[in-house]
DNA sequence: ATAGGGTTAGAA
DNA sequence: TTCTAACCCTAT
């Protein structure tokens, strides 16, 4: 509304009266409003307005003091209109009302007075209606087109008797409400007024919670009908909500850690623990979720990753930091380090998870470094969240079927892995469906392997390995530290994990066609069986009963093993879950808003051929694989029969940061990841397991077999050697068949929007 | 639908 | 003047 503006004075606060309030008063006549802002202005020349001489020499018609500092209140402050007062009440004593300046003259712009003139008619067209009935409100509405008459000025007498006007028609200066009444605005000043931009309307904290209640309910991408069902005036537009809720939503925010959310630390970590509630239930989790050098303790975190996948929402990047547990799958551990991250400190007692916020420059920024730290196990985690959403039970079952009817699938052991593991970092720029085959198997196959490798080899070999893994290493060598327990570590930078973000993928190309080139130093003792490289993925041969060396937890693990323990007791029920019922409940659309978009992350390419899996998998960071892999000096015999026992931290790395490009490997590396983590002193159900097996058998092999049968996807020709094992054979029928499960399970709506899109 | 970048308005 | 938030536009 233009004649609004109880306007700044210097120093003071400024607010816009905007149609909005009015229409929400409905109590008073916008001409009502208007005499009593000219009114407030005349009388406010000192500190203190009077109000019993506003209103006794008051034409709005209002009889009572403390209504008439109520109403000013309102509209200046937004303070509550008491309904309940009486004409004799008494205004408030404090000295508060000219917190606002006012400007009775404020200069107007030529769109106010497009506004303001609309306004008057709309005013003028009301009056006349209401004449006509009887409802005579006598406005006198000049067009405001001089600095002293943009007041509506209204007569007393009538406003005396009419100032309580009972279901206000509002009238609006916003063109799609007036175009019925009076012309538009854009008729009004062919100059270009409505061209103009909007102004910018702050986002109030209700509308933020709004907005996020509206994602909740409806779920992101739904704008238009958050829009309608959740309050949001009229100015609102579909695109503003998206755009603020990419600002807003929880671990999406490229809000520096400066301003309003201080810490959002705190926040994504209460957030991460109500994701992680969701996910297993009650459980210490706070335990799991301590920060400080107990979370970096060594962890078999692989045994709960098929605990969770019944997360629905996606657990982005946020839930990193918070859970950040490590894992130890092999022998050596591994910790990713943020840039950020001060110091190298021995990942063993790292410091607490430090949120970065500072650098907020841009948002692709953000979203290559959604945390500053990862810990495989966290990583995992977020992982196993997000990946977990691919199961449903349905889902599960359709896909064990198929897994278990032909076998279809195997993915090599690690043992068969070996040095290939290069392959799995260097998918910066990779794309094609060559680029999932390799992603799933070698980088959550084998990619713990190739770090193990690297770290167990020493400095040498680690800085061969770096070179052979091409730029992931890079910025950060992989120079092996010794902790106090002998465990040795590998530093990995997010620049490791994402190499394209830190622009250097050309290596990426070249790498993954020389796989094998690698790594062959790179010492893999438990599983240096050279044809194993070359054995098909699918191939049953590869599925080899290796005898994994994990490290026994140390006193200090107690509580991760706990952790462990309490999913692993969580596993069959979990498993089992449907998913259905959280698609759009509460918690688990808390978890969404909370936790994060689970919208974008979600990208199922494998389902469809007709998907290219290179936009998804393409566009994907290449994965971190070894990221993982830890190992200590006790070693347990573990059998990783099922699906491979990938350890696959490793692509969970990436399910961490952008989870959006890269999901579909990384959720699909995730599962067997817990699959084949849980160790025999852990009881896992295996049934659970079994499913997640065939989910992650499914999503492995299934998406370059997919791709590779259908879609000669651009980048096929990158293929690589692991990917063009995956070429379909008679196995591949139960894959496709898995994939067919999966596919219609996205139909059903059980998987997120974006994937079924897929 | 969304990301990313540019533009604009308002506040400090 | 600078910074920030909101808006707008365009490409994907």
């Amino acid at each position: 509304m233009a004649a609004a503006a109880p306007a700044a004075g210097k120093g003071k606060r400024k607010r816009h009266l905007s149609e909005d309030d009015v229409c929400l008063l409905q109590r008073y006549n916008p001409g009502t409003i208007l005499t009593a802002l000219q009114e407030v202005a005349q009388h406010a020349e000192g500190r203190i307005i009077d109000w019993r001489a506003v209103v006794a020499k008051s034409a709005t018609g209002i009889t009572s003091a403390r209504e008439y500092q109520m109403l000013w209140r309102y509209l200046a402050y937004h303070h509550d209109l008491n309904e309940s007062i009486e004409a004799g009440d008494l205004p408030l004593g404090d000295d508060s009302d000219l917190e606002l300046e006012l400007e009775p003259n404020p200069s107007e712009t030529k769109e106010a007075l497009s506004e303001a003139s609309a306004l008057a008619k709309a005013l003028i067209s009301r009056s006349s209606r209401e004449q006509a009935s009887g409802h005579r409100i006598n406005l006198d509405v000049p067009a405001l087109n001089t600095q002293n008459e943009k007041i509506v000025r209204v007569p007393s007498k009538q406003l005396a008797q009419s100032h309580r006007v009972t279901n206000v028609t509002c009238p609006v200066s916003n063109p799609k409400q007036l175009s019925h009444i009076v012309p538009s605005p854009t008729h009004l000043d062919p100059n270009g007024a409505s061209k103009k931009r909007k102004k910018a309307k702050a986002w109030s904290k209700e509308e933020d919670a709004d907005l996020a209640a509206g994602v909740q309910k409806y779920g992101e991408g739904n704008w238009e009908v958050i829009l309608h069902k959740c309050n949001f005036d009229n100015t609102r537009t579909p695109d503003q909500l998206s755009q603020r809720w990419a600002l807003k939503r929880p671990g999406g925010s490229t809000k520096p850690a400066s301003t309003k959310h201080a810490s959002v630390g705190s926040e994504e970590r209460s957030a991460t623990i109500k994701a992680l509630h969701l996910a297993v239930g009650p459980m210490p989790v706070s335990s799991a979720l301590r920060s400080g050098r107990e979370q970096s303790i060594q962890h078999k975190s692989t045994a709960f990753a098929p605990k969770m996948p019944q997360v629905r929402s996606a657990v982005t990047p946020s839930l990193a930091p918070a859970l950040a547990l490590p894992v130890q799958p092999l022998r050596v551990a591994a910790e990713v380090q943020s840039p950020l991250r001060h110091g190298q400190q021995a990942p063993g007692q790292g410091a607490p998870p430090k949120l970065s916020n500072a650098s907020n420059n841009t948002r692709k920024k953000q979203a290559a470094l959604p945390n500053s730290t990862f810990s495989p196990s966290s990583i995992q985690a977020a992982a196993i969240a997000a990946g977990g959403r691919l199961a449903t039970a349905s889902t599960a079952a359709n896909l064990l079927k198929a897994a278990q009817s032909k076998n279809a699938v195997h993915i090599r052991s690690l043992g068969a892995t070996s040095l290939k593991s290069s392959a799995s970092f260097d998918h910066g720029t990779q794309s094609g469906g060559s680029q999932h085959l390799e992603s799933l198997n070698a980088s959550a196959v084998n990619g713990v392997s190739g770090v193990s490798a690297v770290n167990q080899s020493g400095p040498p070999a680690g800085a061969e390995t770096k070179k052979a893994l091409g730029t992931t290493l890079a910025p950060v060598p992989c120079d092996s530290e010794e902790n106090e327990d002998g465990s040795e570590f590998c530093a990995i930078t997010l620049d490791d994990l994402f190499p394209e973000d830190a622009k250097q993928p050309e290596t990426v190309d070249t790498k993954a066609k020389q796989p094998e080139t690698t790594g062959p130093k790179a010492k893999q003792p438990e599983n240096a069986d050279p044809k194993a490289m070359h054995q098909e993925t699918m191939d049953p041969k590869s599925k080899q009963p290796d005898t994994l060396k994990v490290g026994i937890l140390d006193p200090k693990d107690k509580d991760m093993l706990e952790f462990d323990q309490y999913v692993a007791s969580q596993g069959a029920h979990l498993n089992t879950d449907d998913l259905n019922k959280s698609k759009c409940t509460n918690s688990a659309s808390q978890a969404q808003g909370l936790v994060g978009s689970q919208k974008n992350p979600l990208k199922l390419t494998p389902v469809d051929g007709k998907a290219n899996p290179v936009t998804a998998a393409g566009r994907g960071k290449p994965v971190a694989a070894g990221v993982a892999s830890t190992g200590k000096k006790a070693t347990i015999p573990i059998s990783h029969l099922a699906a491979g026992t990938p350890r696959g931290i490793v692509d969970t790395v990436n399910a961490n940061a952008p989870i959006r490009r890269t999901l579909t490997r990384r959720a699909a590396a995730l599962v067997p990841a817990g699959c084949q983590a849980p160790p025999p002193k852990h009881a896992i159900d295996a049934k659970g397991c079994q499913m997640t097996n065939s989910i992650a058998t499914f999503v492995s092999s299934g998406v370059p077999a997919s791709s590779q049968a259908s879609t000669p996807a651009k980048d096929a020709n990158k293929a690589s050697p692991p990917s063009s094992s995956c070429q379909p054979k008679p196995d591949s029928v139960a894959v496709n068949g898995a994939i067919r499960a999966v596919k219609s399970v996205a139909k059903k709506g059980n998987l997120p929007a974006a994937a079924a899109r897929q």
